[in-house]
DNA sequence: GAGGAATGTGACTGTTTAGTCATCTTTTAA
DNA sequence: TTAAAAGATGACTAAACAGTCACATTCCTC
């Protein structure tokens, strides 16, 4: 249960290394192939383990899944605590932003740490949370609960446009999601530093050079 | 080939029943378990067709996958053509805004029509295009495309604010379909008939109530 | 209405797969 | 040093699976 003793024994030791292997080996497999076509063989064949030590260490695909979340769930919901705590202790209009930008820069960091494991949860995000994609509806559910808290104390405070929360919350997230899983898929999305500063000036300013009064657009349509 | 003569034989009309059949069959099991996890023995059951029938309609699962999407993926090839030729004749900027906005009220009722479509496309969108998601691939590849080219218009008219063009066609591609993935899942977005509007509205005019310089915010998460 | 073509069928084949287990090796703890 | 516990291994089993095929049935054409 320690984990950083050097008194560790040599057996645990192979053992989180073994485990390591596995969850390494199932993630580049799954990123490749996708987690349901993704057999025990395989995972075993590219680990070089025998496929009863998987049995030892996984009781099936779906635990190995699991396994590869589990930190950054827990990371993630500390950091989405934190923020709304300093959310609901923030009296100024300017200490509710610093949560926010404070939200983001702890993010980001996790995120692209972990990158693999982002780009498969974008990856195996909306498809039905059957078998194995069950942890990664969990992450899914978490996700969208906060963003429309979060969301919800930002309209609360008067800080958004009064559009109803989830329309608020899904384009945040949908949006950040779909950059985000360009970004990690390689996609050339120009200077990265800027990014982020990009993406919240786009979404709280918009994309429009002036403003447009939604009437307008409505009677466009129709006119 | 002549789709809706009274002419049609009755062995053209039984096949274009079974190819239904199967299909409906296939989507709805798509829908439930993900491409990948569903066979072919499932699909012919559910359909109430032998084995040996499948195979006479479809070379393999994947083609299957391809013919769900074929109509969808044409559809709305001459949709993003004919808003691409009304940009291109566009001289003013209010004809421009009729542009798009003649595109969401095309596009609009397709999607809608083809629901279950559009959902398994969301779904399976992200997913590694190997083996029968490699259809659904090309309809993502199209969109982005499509995307990417109407944002380019609109910016290279000084419609838009400056932003990278893929920053701003993947922002509203994202928000959009994590709207959609919503809808279509059943989830409750409020008033679906002012939806569309409010969504082009919060992407145009932004979620904030006042105008933010970027400078700033870079300032706050630095100082 | 006859001959041929297309269609329907489900048993069958060969392969792939998840999960088990007997057996051997290594580590631990006393 | 040694006995017991944990780990490693790959052959093995049973089930699931894709794809085939011989045969029966239906439809079309002339």
């Amino acid at each position: 249960m320690n984990a950083k003793q050097p008194e560790e024994g040599k057996r645990a030791q192979t053992r989180r290394r073994r485990i390591e292997e596995l969850k390494e080996a199932g993630l580049v497999l799954f990123l490749e192939k996708g987690i349901e076509s993704v057999t025990i063989d395989e995972i075993v064949q590219r680990a070089s383990v025998a496929k009863g030590s998987f049995y030892r260490y996984f009781r099936d695909k779906a635990e190995l899944v699991q396994s590869l979340f589990e930190e950054l769930v827990s990371s993630m919901e500390v950091i989405f605590d934190r923020c709304e705590t300093r959310l609901e202790e923030a009296s100024s209009s300017e200490a509710l932003q610093e949560a926010y930008v404070a939200l983001a820069a702890e993010l980001a960091p996790l995120l692209l740490e972990r990158a693999s494991r982002v780009l498969l949860y974008l990856q195996e995000n909306r498809a039905p949370a059957v078998g194995a994609r069950e942890s990664i509806h969990q992450l899914t559910t978490l996700l969208n609960q906060r963003a429309l808290r979060l969301t919800r104390a930002a309209h609360t405070h008067g800080l958004l446009r009064p559009y109803p929360h989830k329309l608020s919350a899904y384009v945040v997230l949908g949006a950040t999601e779909r950059l985000l899983f360009a970004l990690l898929s390689g996609d050339d999305l120009g200077d990265l530093l800027s990014l982020p500063d990009q993406l919240t000036s786009l979404i709280l300013n918009g994309l429009h050079t002036e403003e447009i009064a939604s009437d307008e657009t409505i009677e466009k349509s129709e006119g």
